[in-house]
DNA sequence: AGCACGCCGACT
DNA sequence: GTCGGCGTGCTC
């Protein structure tokens, strides 16, 4: 496993040389360079600590990642400048997970380092420059020796790097003057964020040295008596503006008070907490049904044993699986160990945080990407320094430093927000079964729908597997039924409701219970084409159709991908006709059509285009909850763990919406969302129906959704799976070369494939698809190529897979493009 | 990545 | 003649 490097030790052991890896994001750095400890910092140093470093002519930061008592290069070794945190912000297991991230993502230690670290966690390295002899000479105005120096007295502020940025023509005239000693540098560092402090009073006075004190203060400073007594009954020290607020003491009193020593002012390290205005009701452990309490005993027995595990907690929506994590929970945290949930999307799904709230109290961190930067960074010390037990959050979420993890979960766990998609592009399932290893620790993966991978290694016996097959409540899963909209054509129908779902929203809205229609397309509808010439209005960078849209009047079209947006053209660009129609249907249409159809309906929308406001979502949500709309109108974002008690039926608009992309997992993600979608209705007391529209009804993945039936769903898409050497029979790995000059994407495309087949080409465990034009093929004015590779196993093909991308990565630069490597892609774009 | 050093075209 | 363009090479 540490096939790593020479003989690095975790521990220093009077070892001379720091092996630091710096943060330069270049392949050619990506390596620990030695410095010497000096004598001052020998007690701050340990594996994890971030340092400043000298590196060529400049400053940066880096992390220790070993100690060593030789170099090879001893002759180039310069000491370390600065220990940067007084806790190291890596422990040791983490630097060991950045290692591994950098060698399975393929991305830079560097990178790996700043993806498990929250993000204000930079410094950067100042320099002030002082005017220390002046120059004996005279400068003429407009000559740069006059300019600079000009400058410096007129803003001696400035830093170094904000200067030369601002005028780079005089960097060697600063390097010659600092040589020459007309000028200082002063060295300072910048921290990304600041620790947020706050002032607290507190006098360590003696009852009787209270009563000396109150003697020596003359009789007519009345209000610092009182100060002084009210500080002596508090005992503790207290927020200082608190006591202004309840003494009406201010500064003024305060001031003689500190400087006879009576009262003294510190100031304390305060965590931002982003839930503090929220109260939270305690509640207490439900009792378990006998599935939940088997589901809760496989888990339990995994914490409990010192191997690290894997089980697939597989219970349809309304099982109960809430409950079981809760529990499982404060198992693992009773033990004296850690837990980290994940839920996909968690700025959705605000119940599952108020849930943890509410159990846990202040045991509960929350990591998600709506917290400020000030605000993660917070939490994540929190977390860092033993503060709390339990993490909630996103994706990011499981890089959290806890000391000895014992659990953990991640909800939803076939959702795909759960790959990264910025570099390193990591798996948070693959981070979490690592990270089970290093702490033997347990991960439980809960679904409804499985990730077909994950579903065939349970099947494989390589991970566990516990079913919660049916609801608490014992509600029947709702009746769905398929509705072939090319016999409501044939019989005259030419609406975008079927006769059935028309009947199915009035009789609701009779009952007054309400409905969920879904809808996986925003906008008004699809694509704009001129019926004369057959002209499609694109988008002119992406090259995507554009999509029309209907705001206050305004017609417009917008591309959903980059944002730009035009005015619907009056006649055809082309041909110039005046036949230019929109089709298809998008929800903005299918908001239209419901006031046609039901002109006493109150809807509410929810898509991107109307949730893009702080809170919006949430409020959108509660005016629903609270009755104020009989129909929720949305596209995926609603299928997500939503829960209203008085939805009867939920609507699919058209169920092919998701079947038809270019992406082996099509089948799988469209039997996914209409399982979900499905799994809202009925929830409690009142039976839910659920009617999907479609074109295409007999496809497989329509036809076992409707059932739910997972089971025979997954036995299908398996072999299937199989025949055309798809995950999880083989791993998908793709590049994409982008640049703004199609052929130099082609080119470099081209040149990564000759590569890939000169090195890999004859190996029957690997299967490498040619260069082709990416899915989405031109992307805000750049073109997209692909090459994908599918292997059995990534081990045995890394190594010429990190040569070649790094290989073809300057050359890319090279043409004024780049290059990015997907390993373990979820989905081809 | 940055920054320095080094070798070729248009200019006070 | 020089200033400054960016190609190449190095950073403990």
């Amino acid at each position: 496993m540490n096939a790593h490097d020479n003989a690095a030790v975790t521990e220093r052991n009077g070892a001379r040389y720091a092996e630091v890896i710096v943060e330069v994001k270049s392949a050619s750095v990506d390596r620990p360079f030695h410095y010497e400890i000096p004598s001052l910092l020998a007690e701050r140093v340990h594996v994890g600590t971030r340092v400043l470093v000298p590196f060529g002519p400049r400053r940066v930061e880096g992390y220790i990642v070993g100690f060593s008592a030789t170099t090879e290069v001893p002759e180039k070794t310069k000491p370390l400048l600065e220990v940067l945190d007084d806790d190291p912000p890596l422990t040791p297991d983490l630097v060991e997970l950045a290692r591994w991230l950098s060698e399975r993502y393929l991305c830079t230690k560097a990178a790996a380092v700043q993806a498990l670290l929250p993000s204000g966690m930079r410094a950067k390295a100042t320099t002030f420059l002082r005017i220390q002899n002046a120059p004996d000479s005279v400068y003429l105005p407009g000559s740069w020796e006059y300019d600079l120096l000009q400058e410096l007295y007129q803003s001696p502020n400035k830093t170094k790097e904000q200067l030369l940025s601002e005028h780079p023509e005089w960097r060697p005239l600063i390097r010659t003057w600092v040589e020459e000693g007309v000028l200082q540098e002063l060295h300072g560092v910048k921290h990304g964020i600041q620790i947020k402090t706050m002032t607290y009073l507190s006098t360590g006075l003696t009852e009787s040295e209270l009563q000396g004190a109150l003697d020596e203060i003359s009789n007519r400073a009345k209000k610092q008596k009182e100060l002084l007594t009210y500080l002596y009954e508090a005992g503790d020290a207290l927020l200082m503006k608190d006591v202004f607020a309840e003494t009406g003491a201010s500064s003024a009193t305060l001031k003689p008070l500190l400087e006879k020593g009576f009262v003294v002012k510190e100031d304390r390290e305060v965590h931002r907490d982003p839930y503090a205005s929220k109260h939270f009701e305690p509640s207490q452990p439900l009792p378990l049904t006998p599935m939940q309490d088997n589901a809760y005993q496989t888990i339990k027995n995994a914490v409990d044993s010192d191997a690290p595990q894997t089980i697939l907690l597989q219970g349809v929506t309304g099982s109960g699986k809430t409950e079981v994590y809760l529990q499982s929970i404060a198992a693992c945290v009773a033990q004296g160990r850690q837990a980290i949930m994940l839920v996909p999307e968690i700025s959705l799904t605000p119940q599952m945080v108020e849930q943890f709230k509410k159990r846990f109290g202040d045991e509960v961190a929350v990591l998600h990407s709506r917290l400020s930067t000030g605000e993660k960074y917070d939490e994540w010390r929190r977390i860092r320094h033993g503060e709390v037990n339990i993490v909630v959050g996103a994706r990011s979420a499981i890089f959290a430093p806890f000391r000895s993890i014992g659990l953990m979960i991640i909800d939803e766990e076939h959702e795909n927000s759960y790959k990264q998609d910025d570099h390193p592009k990591y798996l948070a399932r693959e981070v979490a079964m690592y990270r089970a290893r290093q702490h033997k620790a347990t991960v439980v993966l809960g679904s409804a729908t499985p990730a077909l991978e994950t579903r065939w290694w349970a099947h494989q016996g390589i991970i566990q597997r516990v079913e919660m097959p049916e609801r608490v409540r014992g509600q029947k899963l709702p009746k769905v039924r398929v509705l072939d909209m090319r016999n409501e054509l044939q019989s005259g129908n030419r609406s975008m409701f079927s006769n059935a779902l028309k009947t199915g929203i009035e009789e609701r809205m009779e009952r007054g219970e309400q409905i969920i229609l879904f809808l996986n397309r925003r906008g008004f509808a699809t694509f704009v084409l001129c019926r004369s010439c057959g002209f499609v209005a694109r988008c002119q960078d992406c090259e995507i159709p554009l999509t029309y849209h209907k705001a206050r009047g305004l017609e417009q079209l917008r591309c959903h991908y980059c944002g730009y947006a035009e005015r619907m053209p009056e006649t055809c660009p082309d041909c110039q006709g005046d036949h230019v129609r929109h089709f298809g249907t998008g929800t903005q249409r299918v908001e239209e059509e419901l006031y046609k159809v039901f002109p006493d309906a109150k809807v509410i929308r929810m898509d991107v285009d109307t949730t893009s406001g702080k809170d919006a979502h949430a409020t959108l949500l509660q005016r629903f909850r609270q009755g104020e709309a009989q129909i929720l109108l949305g596209t995926q974002m609603i299928a997500k763990g939503l829960d209203f008690p008085n939805v009867t039926l939920v609507g699919v608009i058209s169920a092919e919406t998701s079947l038809y992309l270019p992406d082996f997992r099509a089948a799988e993600r469209t039997f996914q969302l209409l399982t979900q979608v499905a799994g809202r209705a009925g929830r409690h007391e009142l039976p839910g129906e659920v009617i999907v529209q479609s074109y295409n009804p007999q496809h497989y993945a329509i036809q076992f959704a409707k059932d739910q039936e997972y089971e025979k769903f997954f036995e299908h898409e398996v072999r299937h799976r199989y025949s055309l050497n798809n995950p999880p029979f083989f791993e998908l790995t793709a590049f994409t070369s982008v640049n703004e000059d199609e052929m130099k994407a082609l080119h470099l495309a081209r040149h990564l494939e000759d590569l890939l087949r000169r090195s890999l080409g004859g190996r029957d465990d690997v299967i490498i698809l040619g260069t082709s034009p990416a899915p989405l093929a031109r992307l805000q004015g750049k073109y997209r190529f692909n090459v994908v590779l599918k292997y059995k196993k990534f081990k045995p093909v890394s190594k010429p897979i990190r040569e070649a991308y790094q290989a073809l990565q300057g050359e890319a630069q090279k043409l004024g493009g780049y290059l990015t490597i997907d390993v373990n892609a979820q989905m081809i774009l």
